[in-house]
DNA sequence: AGCGGGATTAGC
DNA sequence: CTAATCCCGCTT
């Protein structure tokens, strides 16, 4: 029985993007909206590797809107995307260099799993927006991540969702048959 | 100032 | 399969 909950340190996020996405499932996302207090586990990522990555945001260089993810690790990049829907990132590797874990899907104890499974519907449910870009993950506050000792087994891996180029590349990491993990292409 | 695309989702 | 819907980055 996991007995402490701690926020995961700085150092978590200073690895590589393919290392921090699979670490990550089985952590819990803390979420303070006004009263609610939320926290949900993840069980599907992907990683965003940087300026060598052309599926990646961050692939041509730093703008406004990737800013987050060139900038020092374990802090949220939260874009908007096909005009409804917001995305949850956090930032790798040091400050320079790009890198980055999206949010894919989560479970919470009381709810369906199809609440939390995909990464719109993930940001919905915990109300999510633009106002949480550039949040420090690594701080115990409105939006953070923390490991109460819980370790996932297995962890599959296959290609990422919803991208065009490096289709190939297994960046996509999950527990494999988990109810709110995307059912399309589960490989091992 | 205008244009096109997008790490998605719901609905037909 | 396609619409919804708008921010962002790039071009004029």
């Amino acid at each position: 029985m996991p007995s402490t909950c701690e926020p995961l340190p700085r150092d978590f996020f200073l690895a590589p993007p393919s290392l921090v996405a699979p670490a990550l499932l089985g952590k819990l996302l803390i979420c303070r909206r006004g009263r609610a207090l939320r926290r949900v586990r993840l069980v599907e990522t992907e990683a965003y590797l940087g300026t060598g990555d052309r599926a990646a945001h961050s692939a041509a260089g730093r703008t406004r809107r990737n800013a987050v993810l060139f900038g020092p690790p374990g802090h949220a990049y939260v874009y908007f995307i096909y005009g409804m829907h917001y995305c949850l990132n956090v930032s790798t590797l040091p400050d320079g260099e790009a890198g980055g874990v999206l949010f894919r899907a989560a479970e919470e104890e009381g709810m369906p799993p199809r609440a939390l499974s995909g990464p719109g519907r993930l940001t919905r449910a915990l109300g999510i927006d633009l106002r949480d870009n550039g949040r420090d993950l690594t701080r115990p506050g409105s939006l953070y991540l923390a490991d109460d000792g819980y370790h996932p087994y297995p962890v599959a891996q296959g290609p990422r969702i919803g991208i065009r180029h490096d289709a190939h590349l297994q960046l996509r990491f999950f527990l494999p048959g988990h109810p709110a993990v995307s059912r399309t292409r589960q490989l091992r």
